[in-house]
DNA sequence: CGCGTTTGACCAGCGC
DNA sequence: GCGCTGGTCAAACGCG
């Protein structure tokens, strides 16, 4: 069973990072007074702290034990500042109890309480050691003492410039996405109006043609179900009780549609839905199996038959809303969180190396599916491909994937989206987290399939946060080489929760949050805020859970207290942090009596 | 023996 | 109608 073999992160060791929690300078002091730096022969860095050339000291810049890594796609280009590690018991270090403000020999112009936001933990480096001078004079000693004070006032004001600088640079991104929020509610308002007027045509002439049907249920309404959660009424089964073939591979909508409706109804819908699931899957949209000869379902029109109306394409389109993500691995299968089983493997025409079928098993009758495929051009590039809303709840590992899904299949059916639409939500989503980078989310309009397309595989540095003068990266220590020097060992979190938050701001968002309609109502009580976000994406994945989130979150959060214990090697502390945007798929309504049969 | 993978067969959609 | 392709099923197989 393939258990997300790829980017294993189990054995990662993060609580070194929460330890020391360096801080990453890009840019190096260019005033003479400052610190002289210099590159360490192991390609760490170190500065050798000399103010006024009289009395050095070092700090290690070294990056984490754990991160020797100096491959060309490391992140070599970031540099840690490890105020003075702990073990030097030099007076003339500052100890790492100096944040705590017991330091008896700092002086008291040193300001170490200020909160720089970044949470910095002082400790003294190992060679610290060695540059101690144990001969020097009471003299030279309080010279050196107050050289070094005024180093480190000088790297404080500089650490605090560089706090306000990022925070206004915080605050621009919010009221940007706020912005972009209100423009994004307008344009779904609009669209809400205008399949409303669609479907009252629409609806009547169904009705007429679906009378004695004893359900009622309408395709439209199903429409309006995914793509107006917060404002569609509950009152209905969605089509997958009984209209055409329930949605296969439990696209958004089902799910969707099941959570809006409540513990009851959703129970039912999902029970029938995987019933019919196990029979299913692979039998089309007509389905046979639709016992009570629903809408559409004994009619043998092609999918996206022009002759559909708007309604019927888009339920068609929301049952087969995927989310393609690009990555380069070298393992047969990117880390995602879930369990997956594969059930097939065909050659694809065009591509010379087999597509695996996988579905999620981490439920009885989850309908989650993945398709795994190496890239025809480029062997390393990983396509992974999923379909569904898992009807579990997930592990924080795999929350931000499964949101990727199923947000994106919100997103991209939220109405009838105009490509024109799409590919500003691609934009969008891309800007808002992404701002360094361009063109990484697409939408396909020429795929079967509403596509939204994650291309993982081109953005240089993608663990740049929001750019700033003097950009301060995460230092990712304890994270292995090989996941955090792969952007897909992140790109698909935070895209995951681009997404998710994108659907929440269009009023979409419903299947991983207590109350739909608290978003409809209260639109601007779900703000967008980046740290969610963030926190959503790092709890992805458990090995960057525990070192990103102290450092994101007491970036952009400041006043945010995260579990920053040192034994946060395991994601089970953030997992509640994570959660703070959705509620892990608790409302989730999973089938009682679903064997799924052997698969 | 249970579970997951493999792989050929089957089915449906679609284009010609 | 036929063939191609994508997707799934399910028996066979392998592994622990």
């Amino acid at each position: 069973m393939v258990r997300g073999g790829g980017l294993s992160m189990d054995s990662d060791p993060i609580g070194s990072f929460f330890l020391h929690k360096p801080i990453v300078l890009n840019s190096f002091p260019e005033d003479t007074n400052h610190p002289k730096w210099k590159l360490s022969p192991h390609n760490n860095m170190e500065a050798t702290v000399s103010t006024k050339d009289t009395i050095p000291f070092q700090v290690n810049l070294s990056c984490s034990p754990n991160n020797h890594d100096s491959s060309p796609s490391s992140l070599h280009n970031r540099t840690e500042m490890d105020f003075f590690s702990d073990n030097n018991k030099k007076e003339h270090n500052v100890s790492a109890s100096a944040s705590n403000h017991h330091h008896s020999t700092t002086p008291p112009t040193l300001e170490f309480k200020v909160n720089t936001g970044l949470n910095l933990l002082t400790a003294n480096t190992s060679s610290d050691q060695s540059m101690v001078d144990d001969e020097i004079s009471p003299n030279s000693e309080d010279r050196r003492a107050k050289n070094e004070v005024a180093a480190l006032q000088a790297e404080l004001e500089r650490m605090k410039r560089e706090n306000q600088k990022l925070r206004n640079t915080l605050d621009q991104v919010n009221v940007n996405y706020d912005a972009l929020q209100m423009h994004f509610m307008n344009l779904m308002q609009q669209q809400k109006a205008e399949e409303a007027e669609e479907q009252e045509v629409i609806g009547g002439k169904l009705e007429e043609k679906k009378q004695g049907e004893s359900s009622g249920v309408l395709v439209p309404r199903q429409f309006m179900d995914l793509g107006l959660a917060t404002n569609a009424d509950t009152d209905e089964p969605s089509s997958s009780s009984g209209g055409r073939s329930q949605d296969r591979s439990g696209s958004p909508h089902a799910e969707v549609a099941s959570k809006e409706l409540g513990t009851g109804k959703s129970e039912i819908v999902n029970d029938e839905g995987y019933d019919q699931e196990k029979k299913e899957y692979g039998r089309g949209v007509e389905s046979e199996d639709s016992p009570s000869g629903h809408a559409f379902s004994g009619d043998k029109v092609p999918r996206f038959s022009p002759q559909k109306s708007n309604v019927e394409q888009a339920e068609a389109t929301m049952r087969k809303a995927r989310v393609s993500v690009r990555a380069r691995s070298e393992a047969p299968m990117i880390t995602d969180g879930c369990q997956w089983r594969k059930y097939g493997q065909k050659m694809a025409k065009g591509n010379p190396c087999p597509r695996a079928y996988y579905r999620c098993t981490m439920a009885a009758g989850c309908p989650v599916r993945k398709q795994v495929q190496r890239c025809a051009e480029d062997r390393t590039v990983l396509i992974t491909t999923y379909e569904g809303n898992h009807n579990h709840p997930l592990p924080p590992a795999a929350m931000a994937m499964a949101q990727t899904t199923s947000s994106a299949a919100r997103m991209l059916l939220s109405g009838s989206m105009s490509s024109a639409d799409s590919l500003m939500n691609a934009n969008l989503l891309t800007r808002t987290l992404l701002p360094c980078s361009s063109s990484m989310a697409t939408i396909s309009a020429s795929a079967p399939f509403p596509t939204v397309t994650l291309d993982l595989t081109q953005s240089p540095n993608p663990l740049q946060l929001p750019r700033h003068p003097n950009q301060l990266q995460i230092p990712l220590q304890g994270v292995p080489q090989n996941f955090a020097n792969s952007p897909a060992s992140l790109m698909p979190q935070i895209f995951g929760q681009a997404l998710y938050n994108q659907s929440k701001f269009s009023g979409l968002q419903m299947s991983h949050d207590a109350d739909p309609s608290q978003f409809g109502n209260h639109p601007q009580q779900v703000p967008p805020h980046l740290t969610d976000t963030v926190s959503a994406a790092i709890a992805a994945d458990p090995n960057f859970t525990a070192a990103l989130a102290a450092a994101i979150t007491s970036i952009i959060g400041g006043a945010q207290q995260h579990n920053t214990n040192s034994n946060n090697s395991n994601n089970s502390n953030n997992n509640g942090n994570m959660t703070a945007s959705n509620s892990t798929g608790n409302g989730n309504i999973t089938s009682s009596n679903n064997s799924n049969g052997k698969q």
